[in-house]
DNA sequence: TTGAAAGCGCTAACAT
DNA sequence: ATGTTAGCGCTTTCAA
């Protein structure tokens, strides 16, 4: 089964094999007639012919890959991510290389490195930190690159979810409930999410009348749920706050495991809110309320906009923020009289 | 910056670029001198020279690619298996394509054709149903291809987890416990770890002295958590079991719904063991006890096979099966007196 | 051991 | 509108 170039369907067809290339071609210059295209479409399609991209790649110089980068594919959030990013890539003859750093930021350099060696044409980034070397270089060499979720400080095209309005009805939420002491489990700092949503909780509770306090912030040094467990251990233990908005859904999932060590119980004891709505989140008991972001959106809307600048690299493509809603499930419920 | 080619490797250490390209790939017939090889791969070295793939491609006719298809991109237990395939493949230069069926079958042609059209060397499917057309056309012809976790009645190399011993181990714990009346969820027909799993669930009880009645199983029609609530219902609604082996992790997840929608507690008026202890498995609520695999090693190990059938492929490149050890957590306890 | 030359499959520039 | 030619970057004959 030797493989079929252009060449057995220029045959098929009874014309060169530039004609064939060009009639299979759509929209490039120098336009081909009507009969033969039809003929050399019809030739290709009997034949099932498929160009080959590493010959095309080679001509062209565009490889129809994009680099996608997350922090972590462990992470239940970023598998839908993903499948927006595909699902939109795929639709447009583009297909795309995946790498996890594991939260480990000192890792992104080498992967982009390997999608460098393989010739990327453009970047969905969704494991920046503010400041990232890597990434903040791919960025100044002017390649392609989309944010997702999170913001460098070197600018490119992003999509991020707008935490604030979700954030403002968690907050809304609780303090209904009768909570006046809400928590915030913040993520790692360096990260711009960690800032909008610490900023988003602290002037949630101001609409709501009531007063930040430092004490009621814990930082987790990642988003996971081991790094949630033990930030949800040491707020408690401060034992200050009824309410606990999670920096995302994995600390949240640790929140739990906190909440058994020390025989609370949820929401009875202590209302948990989460930030993703990832697609575990109401599974989990009691099913976790939380602020949702539809990731496969987030994902899909970053293909977009990268597409858009791959085709036409002067396009000035701006900033994506999705809507996130209060999905209220039953971690959350009234504080204790 | 236009790209660095061989050229201009080969005019930095002085020689013809035929030189260079045998300087920098060790192991081919005709070997340079120590000399030679030393400049060449200095000068590589400090302009930061590595080889294009396409071009490299297109000459050897090996794209350095590999397509891996898994079922269900958002079950916890995939990120693991990619994570080990990707780091296996990536030490030996190789990248991977990834797709997930999404549980629909039906879609693996559509994404197989889409490697195919990339010229992936190999694959690794994780996602084939034990009469899967496409997969089976792909290993008729010759391609290679690893299977993982799931089989198919063409044969091909494999790597799967030994379930027999670990189920076996769950139901002996369940027993111990004093379980009598144990009953199995089982993944949808057509698969071949389903058939597997119900099969040593069987010879579990039967090790146990126990007898399986066919009124304790139901099958879920997905490995997914909505299927494994609504099965679980049906069972719990025969009002017969005392303990539940789900056919996998994410049908154990959907139990726990089933189990609060009932007023039960777990595992005071049911115990419930899982299958692959995904990651998440330790952080529900109440931990679940589960048949362990190692899901990385999966990976790694089918990587490593396709990789050897590559290299060489008239290799007899044997099967794998992956040791499952339980792991005993917090869903299961003593049957009520 | 190294150089010269050819060609992988494709498409863009040029020629007709 | 179509054919001709050339060349993308690399490796692999073949020759020296």
């Amino acid at each position: 089964m030797g493989r079929l170039t252009i060449k057995d369907v220029a045959r098929a067809a009874g014309v060169h094999p530039a004609t064939a290339s060009r009639a299979l071609n759509p929209l490039l210059p120098g336009r081909i007639s009507a009969g033969t295209t039809e003929r050399v479409a019809r030739a290709a399609a009997e034949l099932g012919y498929v160009a080959d991209p590493v010959g095309r790649s080679l001509r062209t110089q565009r490889s129809g890959t994009v680099g996608v980068l997350v922090p972590d594919l462990l992470n239940p959030f970023y598998p839908p991510v993903l499948r927006g990013v595909q699902e939109v890539l795929r639709g447009h003859g583009f297909e795309a290389l995946i790498a996890s750093t594991d939260n480990d930021p000192g890792r992104a350099g080498a992967l982009l490195d390997v999608f460098r060696g393989r010739r990327c044409e453009g970047y969905v980034i969704a494991s920046a930190s503010r400041r990232d070397d890597a990434v903040g270089r791919l960025i100044a060499e002017g390649v392609p690159v989309v944010l997702v979720n999170r913001l460098t400080e070197a600018a490119a095209p992003s999509v991020t979810s707008d935490d604030a309005r979700g954030i403002g009805q968690a907050v809304r939420h609780l303090a209904e409930l009768g909570h006046t002491r809400i928590g915030h489990l913040a993520g790692p700092s360096g990260i711009s999410v960690t800032r909008a949503r610490e900023a988003a909780w602290r002037a949630g509770l101001r609409a709501a009348g009531l007063t930040p306090e430092r004490s009621w912030v814990v930082r987790a040094g990642q988003y996971t749920a081991s790094a949630g467990e033990r930030a949800c251990g040491t707020l408690l233990d401060r034992g200050e706050v009824t309410a606990i908005l999670a920096g995302n859904d994995m600390i949240a999932v640790g929140c739990y495991a906190a909440f058994a060590a020390r025989g609370l119980s949820c929401p009875e004891d202590v209302s948990l809110v989460g930030i993703n709505n990832m697609p575990l989140a109401e599974w989990l008991r009691p099913s976790l309320t939380t602020v949702a972001i539809d990731q496969e959106e987030l994902g899909a809307r970053a293909a977009r906009l990268l597409l858009a600048r791959l085709a036409d690299p002067a396009a000035r493509v701006g900033d994506v923020a999705l809507p996130t809603e209060l999905v209220v499930r039953r971690s959350t419920g009234p504080v204790r009289p």
